[in-house]
DNA sequence: CATGAATGAGACTTCATTCAT
DNA sequence: GATGAATGAAGTCTCATTCAT
């Protein structure tokens, strides 16, 4: 399970029964361990990214995700500039994750319906292996604002996914495979039905993730292609 | 009290079970209520729903809120449990009128296929009458979150939406004019594509409105019409 | 005595008996009084060169102000835009006091050495009754920078205190009664042989300031008369 | 240990008292001492001074400083207890740089007259030399505290300049050359002068040092010289 | 010895909520 | 009823100091 990678203080695999003087049943000693940057940024992300798929991005205090993490509060700092530029990170780390999840052993030159179904299929999948980045990233997107007030991230973030799926939808239609439409619609659309999807399956926990997936490339499909 | 009105979901806009004290009219008869009161919440919600869309779900403070509406903070607390109930009840609010502001007009006994390209136009009409109703909403329903961290609102609360929707696309897959799919994930996907446009051309504000609900008409009939 | 006004929590001569669960022996409970706005600012300030003068800049935290005023830490934000602002403004007030306390009675229009020797003598008993202020001022002034680093109070700020006392030299050389010699120069020397006089006596409480007044007023005059 | 050395006063910068194993030279002797380590400290010391200098006391954070030394943060407490007793050490350091760089060249046994106002020039000499270390000096004397907070430094540390400036003056008044005057109340008034003309010269660039000097000389001669 | 990652106390500040007026 | 002054908990962030490497 992705969740365990040994990030929870509690459950660390050797906090030793330091010899602390008159709190014998208080919380573990923290031996103070020593990380290269990059798994402790990485550590550090992975906690963000639990907490405020569990308790919301308001429920993300510098304090929870630092506990989370097994780190002090102060450890934060070292590694991201503010809590704004942490959750940017984790954001963007996260994102980065999961595309390349979704692109892994997904054959571009295969014929586009063929491609189109398969992603939905791939993507319908992340709800399972990846529940907790997608919940905290749509968190994080949908909150994040910039010091006035304005939206950190926008639909202008999206923007590269729309191109590559025009670029997809467009090659269809040349080889005859999709039938002509708005491509810049169809992508906005086709993506918001992803994205439905994994927020259903996600607060659905009964629902067959795989036939949902196969009943939307139908749907889908069957609006797209010849 | 007055602070307790509309309890639980969207899709129940007239939750009984306060104690509003002998009111033995229909809901429709607005009995004893005095005007001013009402006047005061719509008046606090209206600049809930403002100050939301403008500054998001965090920069809404209290303070904010109350100076929009042009009202003492203490005031706030006196039509309105807390925060987390004034929140509440504006996205209850908002939603009941968004959905009247759709349903308006809208010939349910005409054919399916004619509903469904009006119920989109009507939508995407939304976004030039009601834009910070569809931002403010949006912002609440995904960071509101109980006292426990649970949200506060989930796909649960689409319920009845949903169950709206399956009724007509069945009756067009009665009457012929539909051809068969599986209602539930149409459903979803027909409200993830409407919120795709919403947001889309919230933040494209170069797009013609009407050409988009048109197109994505296009789309979503070619997928469901036999 | 110019320091029991009456901002002392501890001695707030009717904090009750207040029926607080189970602290029978913990410090009083604070009765909200409500204030307007200039008592609770001049209060603030009170208690801010309180605490500075007795703890220098660095030991005046916001909370050990708020302690010293006896009201709770936020309510110092409700009054100055923040630490800085309450500093600032700290100091501006109290030197205005200061100067005020050295003009009073100054017959500005009596020979420049009697003017010269008075306002000596005056600036001396500065030390036996605003012995925290002058403490404060100082360490504020020499403590307090802009978020950019650069000092927030220079010279530049005695540039009136400079210009008045030339002012006051120059008649005196016009009326024969001081001797030619660079005013400027003059009046900063002037100044720092009182800031040195005060800071002397200040340091050393067995001095006897009014002796020392007249030998400064002695030493300074025979460089100054004709 | 090499972090405990010079003890308590500005004129008492060769201090026993602590525990230095074994060095049974005299204070000039430099018996055991490692070169490299005087090395260090002098480097620490000096980036302490134009730390302080440039941003003031409290933007001197250990950070700051040993970044600007070129060293490592741990390194720092190898040569210092603790951030108090560096910078009594940088202040005391300074200041004996500071009170050489003024005797230096001074002519004790010269008239008496003549001795000041070779002083004057020489103390007005170092706000083009030592721009820093009197900035510095000022900030640190200021706003340093003991842990109770009171004032590290004290116009006590002033007396051994004290009494030798009062020797001189007694020297002239015995001589004839200098008028009689309380030669407590005058040293104190020089020395306020002349801060007051560092403290002038350094927040008025475009003044001319040397003629301040002159003109000041004039002023306090004027007063003294019989 | 030297480094700098890690800690933890404490600083300033915001803000939902209470309550004297 | 209405106001907004007052409270206090909680949040983000800094920094002197420690200590594993």
């Amino acid at each position: 399970m992705a969740a365990a990678r040994g990030e929870d203080a509690l459950s660390d695999p050797d906090a030793p029964g330091e010899a602390r003087p008159a709190t014998p049943g208080g919380p573990a000693a923290a031996p103070r361990r020593r990380l290269g940057e990059d798994v402790r940024r990485a550590q550090i992300i992975r906690a963000t990214i639990l907490v405020v798929a569990e308790g919301g991005f308001d429920g993300a205090s510098a304090n929870a995700i630092a506990a989370r993490a097994g780190v002090s509060k102060g450890l934060l700092w070292r590694y991201f500039a503010d809590k704004h530029d942490l959750m940017r990170q984790a954001v963007i780390g996260t994102v980065e994750a999961l595309r390349d999840a979704i692109a892994a052993e997904l054959d571009l030159t295969a014929p586009v319906p063929d491609v189109i179904r398969a992603a939905i299929r791939r993507a319908a999948a992340l709800s399972g292996t990846h529940r907790e980045e997608l919940r905290a990233v749509n968190q994080i997107i949908h909150s994040l604002r910039t010091a006035d007030g304005s939206p950190a991230f926008d639909l202008g973030d999206y923007e590269g996914t729309y191109l590559a799926q025009e670029t997809l939808f467009r090659r269809g239609q040349e080889e005859g495979s999709l039938r002509p439409f708005d491509t810049r619609v169809m992508a906005v659309t086709y993506q918001g039905a992803i994205d439905a999807m994994l927020a259903y399956v996600d607060s659905h926990p009964q629902v067959d993730v795989g036939a949902y997936a196969d009943a939307l490339a139908d749907v889908l499909l069957a609006g797209m292609a010849r």
